[in-house]
DNA sequence: CTGAAAGCGCTTACAG
DNA sequence: CTGAAAGCGCTTACAG
C-alpha cells in the first residue's frame, strides 16, 4: 500500500491550491486553459494516479458496480457478463463481480460486501430459491438494481426473454417436422422460469390438439447429466418421445452426449432442441438447433438500464423497465432429419448430413 | 446513494465515542464486552453498514483484488476466474472483474482502472502481445501481482502449467497408440506458451525418432474454427497424419466438429487430444481425451499465493514463486480405436464404443 | 477500558 | 478565474 502524489503534492509542484487541481481533473471550464495545462503536467511528471475511493467518499457518488452471477458454469451467463462488463467499462464503470453458484447463502454474503463496497448499482441473475422480498430490499437501501433472466414481479427493472413465446415455437417447429410424441426435459419444481417454459411447451401441444403424458414432462438438473438422465428415461418410455425440448442449451448437450454414447444420433433417433444459442451450441455433433435472444444484446440492455437510472434525478424517475427479448429459433441439425415416419423422408433430405467414410 | 447511518450514529446511540465503535466493529478485544454488545446492538437496530471504501482510505488498505482476464469465451478461464472468485471472497476480499478479449490497449485502460480503485492486489492472465515491462512497472506502483497461465519471467509471481512436459506424454500417448504421422494444431507465431506446446510435441517425436514435416505444424486461431481449418488442411496433405495434438480444447472441439460434419469421427479416424480438461470435454461427442492441470486447483494457488504477499510484512519477503502444474492426461475415446494398421486392433478393443443402431 | 484529535485524498459551496 | 475551508466516514496513535 504505498502511496503515490496526491493533488496536494500536484497543487505544490504548479504553483496553485488544491481545489484548482481537483477542478483541473474533473475537467471543468471554469479554469483557464493555461493553468489547466500546467496542472496536467505536473500530474504526468509527478505519476499522478486518481483516487476514486477518495473521490466516492467526498462526493458520495461511486464508478463501481456490482454483478451478482448466479452460473458461471452455463456459457450463457458468461457471454451475459461479458457484455455487461464491456458496455459499463466504456461508461467509465468498474465492475466488481461475483459468482453465487446457485446458493442463496452465498448470495445473502455477497450482497452485503457489495453494499459495503459502496456499488452504484447492481445488476443480479437471482440465485434460484431467492426470497421474492429481496429485490425491495436491495432498492429500500437505494441501490439501483436490474434482474436479468429471473424475473421476481413489476416493481424491479427486469430484462429477460419471453420463454413461453421461445418454448412454444420450439415445439411448434418439432411438431412442424411431423413429431407428435415430444418431451420437456428440465422440469424443475418451483422455479418460475422452467414454469414459463413449460407453460410454453404445452400450450404449444394444446394447440395442436396434442397430448401430453405426465411422464414426458422430465424433471431432472438443468446441467449435461440432467441432460443424460431425460435420454435414459425417454427410452424407457412405451411408446417414447421421439422429439425433447430442453430447458436449456447445458442439457441439451448431455442429451446430444448420452444419444452418441448409446449410438444413437441426435436428429435421427431423437430431435433435440436446447435454449440459449450459447457459442458451443454451432460445434456440437451434431450441431444443436435452439433458441436464441442474443446474450450480448441482453447484456447491454440490462447495462443500459442501470446505466439509464444511475443518470436520473429524483423528478424525472421513470416508470419500471421489463424488457423480454423475443427469441428466434436457430434451426441446426439435432432437430431435423428423424420425426414420425410419414415425415421422415422429406426431413431426411433436407439434412445436408453425408458420412464419408464407413463405421 | 442515500447515505446511511455512520459510526457516529451509533455512538450517539450507544452512548460512546466513536473511536470506541470503530475498534467493536474490528472486533478488537481492547473494548469491554458489555460495552461491545451494546454497540453491536445499536449498530444492528439502526440498521448500520460498515463502509469500507472510507476505512481504505483512513486506513491505508484496501479489501478489493483486480483480476484481470484475457478470455472469457474460453471456459478454462471462467473455471479458473471462479475459482479465485471463491478463494478471494472466502478470504474477506472482493473481486474486480475485468475481460480484455486480448487487448492489449483494453488491458491498459482496465489496469489503469483498478490502480485507481486502489485494489489491494492484482490476478492477471495477460492478453496476447503484452510488453514484457508490464509486470515490473505493476510492481513498481507497489501492487502485488500473480501471473497466472501465461508467464513472463522469474521476477513475478506466476502459476501456471508444465506444458513442454504435458504436450510430450500427449504425444507419446498418440505414439503408443501407434501413430507414426501426428500434426500439431494451434501454432501461434511469437507466442510464447504456444512455443512450449509445440517443443514439447516436438521433443516427444524426437525422442521417438519420428520425423516432422513443417506442414504438420498448422498455424491457426486458437478457436474452434481454427481447429476446423486444421483438419481440412491435414485432409489435403499426403500423406496425411492421422493424429492431432491441440493447442487447447477450444481448438480441439472445432476438430471433432469438423470431423462430424466430413462424416468421419474423432478416434477412427483421427486420434484427437485436447488440453485444459474444459468441463465440457466430458460430453463432447466422442469424448475429447485432454491434458488437465486441473482449473480449480490452478486458481487456489494463485489466489493463496497473492494472499500470501498480501500478509507478508517488508522484512519477511518471500522469494518469487513459480509454480508449474504437472498436467496429467485424460484419455477418453478421441484418441482412441484408430491409429496406423498394426495398431487399430488392440486399440479397438479397449475403445468400449460400440453402436447399437445403425446409421 | 475509553475518548479527543488528527488526518486519509478528495469535492464543493462560498468568497473574492 | 482561483483559493481557503469544511467535511465525506472511517482509523489510529495518544492521553487519561
Amino acid at each position: 500500500m504505498k502511496s503515490g502524489p496526491t493533488i496536494q503534492d500536484i497543487a505544490a509542484s504548479a504553483g496553485v491550491s488544491k481545489s484548482t487541481v481537483s477542478l483541473v481533473l474533473q475537467e471543468s471550464p471554469r479554469i483557464k486553459a493555461e493553468t489547466a495545462e500546467k496542472v496536467r503536467e505536473a500530474a504526468r511528471s509527478l505519476g499522478y494516479v486518481y483516487n476514486r475511493g477518495a473521490a466516492a467518499l467526498r462526493g458520495r457518488r461511486s464508478t463501481t458496480i456490482g454483478m451478482v452471477i448466479n452460473d458461471l458454469t452455463n456459457p450463457f451467463f458468461v457471454e451475459l457478463l461479458v457484455a455487461i462488463e464491456r458496455v459499463l467499462a466504456h461508461a467509465g464503470y468498474t465492475t466488481l463481480m461475483a459468482h453465487t453458484a446457485e446458493s442463496v447463502a452465498t448470495q445473502t454474503r455477497v450482497l452485503r460486501s457489495m453494499r459495503e463496497q459502496n456499488v452504484a448499482g447492481l445488476i443480479m441473475s437471482p440465485a434460484l430459491g431467492t426470497d421474492d422480498e429481496l429485490p425491495g430490499e436491495i432498492q429500500s437501501w437505494g441501490i439501483p438494481l436490474v434482474l436479468v433472466m429471473r424475473p421476481m414481479g413489476v416493481d424491479v427493472d427486469t430484462v429477460g426473454v419471453d420463454n413461453g413465446y421461445g418454448f412454444a415455437l420450439a415445439t411448434q417447429h418439432l411438431i412442424e417436422q411431423g413429431h407428435t410424441r415430444i418431451a420437456f426435459a428440465g422440469n424443475r419444481k418451483g422455479y418460475a422460469v422452467a414454469n414459463q417454459r413449460r407453460e410454453g411447451f404445452v400450450s404449444a401441444m394444446a394447440k395442436h390438439e396434442l397430448p401430453v403424458a405426465d411422464e414426458w414432462i422430465i424433471d431432472v438438473e438443468l446441467t449435461p447429466e440432467g441432460g443424460r438422465k431425460a435420454v435414459r428415461s425417454i427410452f424407457e418410455m412405451k411408446p417414447r418421445p421421439t422429439a425433447v425440448v430442453c430447458y436449456n442449451d447445458q442439457v441439451a448437450i448431455g442429451v446430444l452426449h448420452e444419444l452418441d454414447r448409446m449410438g444413437k444420433r441426435a436428429g435421427k433417433a431423437l430431435a433435440v432442441v436446447g435454449c440459449d444459442n450459447v457459442v458451443a451450441a454451432e460445434h456440437t455433433n451434431p450441431p444443436l438447433t435452439t433458441l436464441s435472444a442474443g446474450a450480448d444484446k441482453l447484456g447491454t440492455i440490462a447495462s443500459e438500464t442501470l446505466l439509464a437510472r444511475l443518470s436520473e434525478t429524483a423528478d424525472d424517475e421513470k416508470p419500471t423497465v421489463q424488457y423480454f427479448a423475443v427469441p428466434v429459433l436457430v434451426v441446426r441439425e439435432s432437430s431435423v432429419g428423424g420425426g414420425s415416419h410419414h415425415a421422415s423422408a422429406t426431413s431426411k433430405a433436407r439434412r445436408g448430413y453425408e458420412r464419408t467414410e464407413g463405421n
